[in-house]
DNA sequence: TTCTATATTGAACAGTCATTCAACCACCGC
DNA sequence: GCGGTGGTTGAATGACTGTTCAATATAGAA
């Protein structure tokens, strides 16, 4: 019952992993300024130890930071290197359902790293936009992409797409009956997405007059 | 040099609209977490009358929110009723970029509005949806909208596209060179986001196969 | 066992916060 | 002039904050 394995960090076992994931939680939902004595209690440990085992507050901001930022790399490392186009784009949008799909407190801290704009928060997205417009990148040497898109702004339509249920979730869920990161409802709301991304959701003018 | 138009709210003239407008720019920059006395500073005044007009700091953040809604409902209500479908949808993304291009404290307070969630915030927030699905089913009974379309989904489509931007406007801002909202930039992304959604952006399989 | 290092506690401290309040000022009707 | 009403101030207050620290518990090494 010793440690298992080093996954992220050495020596992240019990009471600062509890105090790391309350801490996630609770910035998510409630933001920084939450008292780091509401942290201690969620996670059943005394306000000193916080400071003890993250020396601050902003210590602990920064533990949570890199703790989500490696969930991330770890998954992008792990994606295989010589994959052909059709298929990277869609290990890619794996890596986010898998990752973002079951964890609401990964969701909320996400969504809260857009405002306040801590390193790794910055990083996180950063990657998502260049991972966006390699794998686009790929996709149009493969034929895959209209030759008359906007290369400029490619990656963000596409990242709006898929990151803008992430962003409005809360608005999204007052909309539609059911959670909005149920398994099915994602299997949906993606098929609906890759039809828009395929064929566009406007008639076009010269499908219209013709 | 007396009153000139009850624009907004009556007897909103001096301080009072200098410390609201003080605390849109800090609370959008900095959070709710900024101190009263911070934004009395700014706005010129005492901390202690920021109380008198406001009663309290939450009194204070919903005299902001629901200025910021006016702005937007006094748009809405604004738009002709009879529009033909495609004038209707140009009108409203008009109203946008009218009120966000020019608006940085607008933008990012909104943007805050997502996370805390105040009334005000998701009544913004819940008119855009319900007005992007009028606007699409207008369009689809004007034959506009492709019919094999899901009508769940559309309206959220549409907004991740046009609200994306002004999600990630800090994302975006590091990879592109310009300002995001800069006028000739905001031209450019609408029209390829215009482009997206009438042509979409991967070469579907048909004509692929073709 | 004893020693040592680390984990853990909770009371105490110093700073900051929103809010209160008594006073002051400016203007307007009379 | 005079009274008063409302805008405005800034020091005082009490609650809450992150952080410190001396004390205690725990566990492994010698």
């Amino acid at each position: 019952m010793s440690r298992r394995s080093p996954t992220v960090q050495d020596s992240d076992l019990s009471a600062r992993a509890k105090i790391r994931e309350a801490a996630l939680g609770l910035f998510g939902t409630s933001g920084f300024g939450v008292p780091l004595r509401t942290v201690a209690q969620a996670a059943g440990v005394s306000p000193g130890l916080v400071i003890h085992h993250f020396g601050s507050k902003d210590g602990l901001r920064a533990a949570v930071d890199e703790s989500v930022l490696a969930v991330f790399l770890e998954r992008f490392d792990a994606l295989p290197k010589d994959l052909p186009a059709d298929q990277l784009s869609r290990a890619m949008a794996n890596v986010f359902s898998d990752v973002l799909g079951p964890n609401a407190d990964i969701r909320q801290y996400l969504r809260r790293c857009l405002l306040d704009e801590t390193p790794a928060g910055t990083t996180i997205f950063d990657e998502m936009v260049e991972a966006t417009r390699r794998g686009l990148e790929l996709l149009e040497r493969a034929g895959g992409i209209r030759a008359d898109s906007d290369p400029e702004w490619r990656p963000f339509q596409v990242l709006s797409i898929v990151l803008g249920p992430l962003l409005m979730e809360p608005v999204m869920q007052r909309h539609i009956g059911e959670p909005a990161y149920a398994p099915e409802v994602v299997r949906r709301r993606t098929s609906a997405n890759l039809d828009v991304l395929s064929r566009g959701l406007f008639v076009s003018s010269a499908e219209k007059r013709g």
